[in-house]
RNA sequence: GGAUCGGUAGUUCAGUUGGUUAGAAUGCUGCCCUGUCACGGCAGAGGUCGCGGGUUCGAGUCCCGUCCGGUCCGCCA
């Protein structure tokens, strides 16, 4: 028997048992004729007592760091304890001891405060696995898996796997493809999601489907991106939008409760997409801080119920005036900033990821009067009258960003998270769960110059907007005018769910009649030949009693990052890939042998 | 596809306006130590400064190219 207990579980109350402990050693303090040795396993740390007066015959210098050992001895209470751990209070003294394996001086010390840097961690991913960091960081996706599996079990949805050699769509991301050998010169496609199986079950009658399941895309990644990850992918029938957002706040409450022990009672905030980007600038916005945009400027088209409140910069500053839009942000008590500081922020606001020409800042004095980058253009009333517009209180420093509407936006949401990081107002203890609604069903490929699905080709329109679609030919005929076509108006029946500034599920209620779906692969450029060849199984299952059905996905390994308060999915999965797609620990992707390509038929023709 | 930061001891990093023998910490090895838990003390080993080319009397340092890694933009229905 290896063990009896683990190195994690041993108390005072054990005192005097004879047990059994086998694991790796930690670390070796020597002590002349005493050695102290610290045993971890998955569970703990329990320190092991040789002593030469105690067992003349044992000789620990032979130990090194990550030896595998097995020990036998009788649990004693520590002279002096460790209060940091909690089997501190005791420890083994050791009368029988095997190597079960010796260890190489592994390449960073595997502690919680490693000095090994991300590369090499990467590479001997195996051993930075054992570390505490890490493995807490699975233990947590761990229990979101099952708190989510029993959810979502404890109201009948079914757990039902779907292929992931399937075939290429291309629409959307790019597929990863795997070539066939019993059918040279094809390829299968693996899955970017389940989504038309998923659909298929809806039609089969399983009602409630789901699956935590991996999902593949062949684009460039980033911190939070993986080309394989992993989703909680669910899908109902005979719902509509609000049954699925009751259902899905519940399952991330329930998550919340099971691994946060938060108990998250409020209604969880729901707005419009239009309302996210004319607000936030953003359709994923970090509501945990109340800084909104003070829309001076934008152009008619963009958000046509709003107001304009473009009279309050008339004036001569030609930046405002030759804008299309002008944007400002009330960061609270920032009035003070330094000539230093404000030109810091006009840097960062300058880098080639944000863009932006310029920055202009308005000081609200805690007096009451305005200091101003463009004293030279605007009287103290006026000034006053943006200040007020932007809701800025005394002490308040309101940054104005001027350019062209999508660019500005995106750069004064990118300020405004940059502004709230800096003023340490995005807590990572603080949770606030948010639904995005009403998205654009089409969104406008200038390459192509056509309509793309915003979400997917097989999200609804709203029911109120689905007579714009039928009644409207698609074909854009001025491509500077798309915002004027009637496709650009139709809000589709899709939401997400935003968490702290991160959107971590997406759904939608379906399609589940063929003749729509028709009419909007059409839209999106496919005639009734590239119709059936691609997606001929959908739209004939759709003649076959398919019932109205929608659902969600939600990134789960983002979710666990977000819950385990980081940046990086990387941490949050056991064997990741690095920037370029790599795992640098197989050196993964590599080449095949001459075998392969001659069975597979594939000669490289590389450029 | 693009921008940007980095690559120096096993590891994490420092290395000035180009100038003698490239440093620190930690890890590693040996010796000493009976209560440590970031143990302590003494001694020691350890370097193709990512790679290739160039400028120079002289390059870790400057220039060009390239490879690798991080972050971001594009992309990611």
């Amino acid at each position: 028997m290896y063990r009896t207990h683990t190195c994690g579980e041993l108390r005072l109350t054990d005192i005097n048992k004879e047990v059994s402990l086998s694991g790796w050693v930690q670390t070796v303090r020597k002590f002349g004729s005493i050695t102290f040795v610290d045993l971890r396993d998955r569970y703990g740390i329990t320190q092991l007592l040789f002593s030469e007066s105690l067992n003349t015959d044992l000789d620990a210098n032979p130990l090194g760091r990550e030896f595998v050992l097995q020990v036998t001895g009788k649990v004693n209470e520590r002279s002096s304890k460790n209060a940091n751990i909690p089997t501190g209070e005791i420890e083994i003294i050791v009368t029988e001891f095997k190597i079960l394996n010796k260890s190489a001086v592994p390449p960073f010390t595997i502690q919680d405060d490693t000095d090994g840097g991300d590369d090499i961690r990467m590479k001997y991913r195996f051993l930075d696995l054992r570390r505490n960091a890490v493995k807490k960081n699975l233990e947590l996706r761990y229990q979101v898996n099952r708190s989510a599996r029993n959810y979502l079990h404890e109201n009948n949805f079914m757990d039902i796997e779907t292929p992931f050699l399937i075939k290429s769509t291309p629409e959307g991301a790019r597929d990863f493809v795997v070539p066939s050998r019993m059918n040279p010169g094809q390829f299968y496609a693996l899955p970017q999601s389940p989504q038309t199986f998923k659909q298929l079950l809806m039609v089969s009658g399983y009602d409630r489907y789901y699956q935590i399941v991996k999902c593949f895309r062949d684009e460039d990644l980033r911190a939070d991106r993986q080309p394989e990850f992993t989703q909680i992918d669910c899908e109902m029938a005979f719902v509509g939008q609000d049954d699925i957002v009751n259902m899905f706040e519940g399952l991330i409450k329930q998550i919340f409760k099971d691994v946060k022990g938060i108990d998250y009672t409020d209604k969880v905030e729901c707005m419009t997409w239009e309302d996210a980007m004319f607000t936030y600038g953003n359709d994923k916005p970090d509501i945990r801080f109340d800084i909104k945009l003070c829309n001076l400027k934008f152009p008619s088209h963009a958000f046509l119920t709003k107001e304009n409140k473009a009279a309050l910069i008339a004036g001569d500053f030609a930046v405002f005036n030759e804008a299309e839009t002008v944007v400002a942000i009330a960061v609270p008590g920032c009035s003070e900033y330094s000539r230093k500081q404000t030109d810091e922020l006009t840097e960062w606001i300058k880098r080639p990821q944000i863009g932006m020409k310029g920055l202009v800042f308005i000081k609200c004095n805690a007096d009451g009067t305005f200091k101003s980058s463009i004293d030279k253009f605007y009287t103290e009333d006026k000034l006053k009258a943006i200040a007020e517009s932007a809701n800025a209180k005394p002490g308040d420093l309101i940054l104005i960003l001027a350019g062209a509407e999508e660019r500005t936006r995106k750069a004064i949401s990118d300020l405004r998270m940059y502004m709230a990081d800096k003023l340490g107002m995005r807590k990572p203890t603080e949770f606030k769960l948010l639904w995005v609604m009403d998205f654009p069903l089409f969104e406008y490929d200038e390459e192509g110059n056509r309509w793309v699905a915003r979400h997917h080709p097989f999200t609804s329109p709203k029911p109120d907007n689905i007579d714009i679609m039928i009644n409207n030919n698609p074909v854009i005929e001025d491509a500077a005018k798309y915002l004027e076509h009637p496709y650009a108006n139709i809000k589709a029946n899709a939401y997400d769910m935003v968490l702290n500034g991160n959107e971590i599920g997406g759904g939608s209620i379906r399609i589940y009649q063929r003749e729509l779906q028709e009419k909007m692969f059409a839209a999106l450029g496919m005639d009734a030949a590239e119709q059936q060849h691609k997606f001929g199984f959908l739209l004939g299952a759709f003649e076959y009693g398919a019932p109205p059905h929608g659902g969600i996905a939600f990134g789960f390994d983002r979710l666990c990052a977000i819950l385990g308060g980081s940046e990086s999915i990387r941490d949050f999965i056991a064997f990741p890939k690095n920037n370029s797609g790599r795992d640098v620990m197989l050196d993964a992707p590599a080449t095949l042998d001459a075998k392969q390509f001659e069975e597979l038929q594939i000669k490289l023709d590389l450029k």
